[in-house]
DNA sequence: AATGTTAATATCAAGTAGATAATAATAAGG
DNA sequence: CCTTATTATTATCTACTTGATATTAACATT
């Protein structure tokens, strides 16, 4: 039965597709920027709030629960374009930084068939966005609180709608990298989207400390408060101002403008010095 | 033509699995470990080498090149499972440490059809294979020189067989986390192989400094000076002992035996703080 | 008993990070 | 114009971490 070939061109004319059973993947993703949420007060600085996207399913499965971005590859498509699809899709915006997360398999995680997903997190500056959202689409704030070493709490809300869940922190083995997930049914959101979600939320944490991945959610020009406050709404922790300037001084560049009108000392508009333009 | 369905169950009943093109999915998984080269003389301490395993295809496409153990996942497994199943064929291992590295979707990485494949990296001791490998697989040590920032050169070899490779570290834009591979073409090393390797290879030389990994490719007894060698053969790089037992000293645990007969001060055996047994 | 070798510890110096104090520059209100 | 509240920015002190060298210990061989 097992026919011999003496070169691949004659092999793969012959190279039947069908030998092996198939399956469907999807890209999810995790749109993650920072909010500047304008306070009446004038001298109160805004306050930065760290938040993802999501949109309302309007279709089965998980009809009208919460989900993040995303869809089908194409067969003519990598699976980073495809997530570049979705996101520009989703939001107009091009080049953007996009990170691959993690690839979920398990086998019964969408009710419809066998689909592996894999999950990428973007980084924007939500600013950038000029038309309004798609309307079953909207901008969750995240928080995200450690309980104790191994549990996680995340409350995501948009105003009108909260979400919250467990999340165990547990690896399964110590022969693994995976995170249990504790959450038997969350209700709100679709698929396993939470532990795509906190596992986004988790890279973005420690990335954030060893790369310059964050001044892809800033815009051109920052004071350094602004970018202090991003790393504290990430990082979910206060920081020392003399010791975060001492950190970040080498990836800023100090430019001559300053921002007025505060009721205090102006502070000096600062860029990433890695940028392009 | 859109039928409207009023529960999920009623939908799922319908749902037509063909709606969407599908593709198969692959694991490769990039077995790696140190190995203990005895050497003649007793004075001399034992060189360590770190290998990684590498399997020869018998079949088309690349019929005759090196690749990295893998195989098509079935319907009822996870990726996860699906990369163990193959671990456990080629070592007759269990319950080895393993972890996923990335999920390689180029849409002609396979010259057969479409084909996405997640690669895993598993970290054993080697020692602890009992039966000999099958005849078609090879351990290949390794070793990985950061020719420039951007540059890495790469040299596997098995005493019979040298394979070299120069990968290009940059990356595509600022906007994404994926290397660009700069050989055109390998010769001795199947599909998109060579940078699963260096992948690997990386994220262990990263993770070894901030998590216990090491262990899992270590015995269950072992020297200070062995584990240093182990640290220094991945981080391509020579430590100073002192500094090194300093930072070591909370995550082992001395015992009362010694490893003696090499023509010096005898030392200690430790063992692994974090293990089970 | 002398020698060569690695094991293990002690110690010094340099650099990093956490914290507090001091100074600067504005807007608003009198 | 002067005072006040507020944040921006810099200076400085101390504790801790890290890189490096020196010292002592314990063996096998000759």
């Amino acid at each position: 039965m097992e026919k011999k070939y003496s070169s691949e061109e004659e092999f793969l004319k012959d190279y039947d597709s069908s030998m092996f059973e198939k399956l469907s993947m999807t890209t999810d993703i995790l749109i993650m920027s920072v909010s500047t949420e304008e306070s009446e007060n004038y001298r109160k600085l805004e306050e930065k709030k760290f938040s993802i996207l999501l949109v309302k399913r309007d279709d089965y499965p998980y009809k009208d629960k919460w989900c993040l971005p995303g869809g089908f590859i194409k067969m003519d498509e990598t699976l980073e374009e495809s997530a570049n699809r979705v996101l520009e899709a989703e939001t107009n915006l091009k080049n953007i930084y996009i990170e691959q997360l993690y690839t979920f398999s398990d086998v019964d995680r969408d009710p419809r068939m066998r689909i592996v997903s894999t999950a990428y997190m973007a980084l924007i500056d939500k600013n950038k966005i000029k038309d309004d959202l798609k309307e079953n689409s909207c901008w969750f704030n995240v928080s995200l609180v450690e309980e104790t070493e191994k549990k996680y709490k995340v409350v995501l809300e948009n105003g009108k709608e909260e979400i919250s869940f467990i999340l165990n922190k547990k690896l399964k083995e110590q022969t693994t990298d995976r995170y249990e997930f504790s959450v038997a049914k969350n209700d709100k959101l679709a698929f396993d989207h939470p532990i795509v979600i906190v596992s986004g939320i988790e890279r973005l944490k420690n990335k954030i400390e060893y790369t310059d991945i964050v001044f892809n959610m800033m815009p051109k020009y920052f004071t350094l408060s602004e970018l202090q406050q991003v790393y504290e709404v990430i990082l979910n922790k206060k920081l020392l101002a003399p010791d975060f300037r001492r950190i970040i001084a080498n990836k800023v560049e100090k430019t001559d403008q300053v921002r007025k009108g505060k009721g205090h000392r102006p502070s000096a508009l600062f860029k990433y010095k890695g940028s392009k333009d």
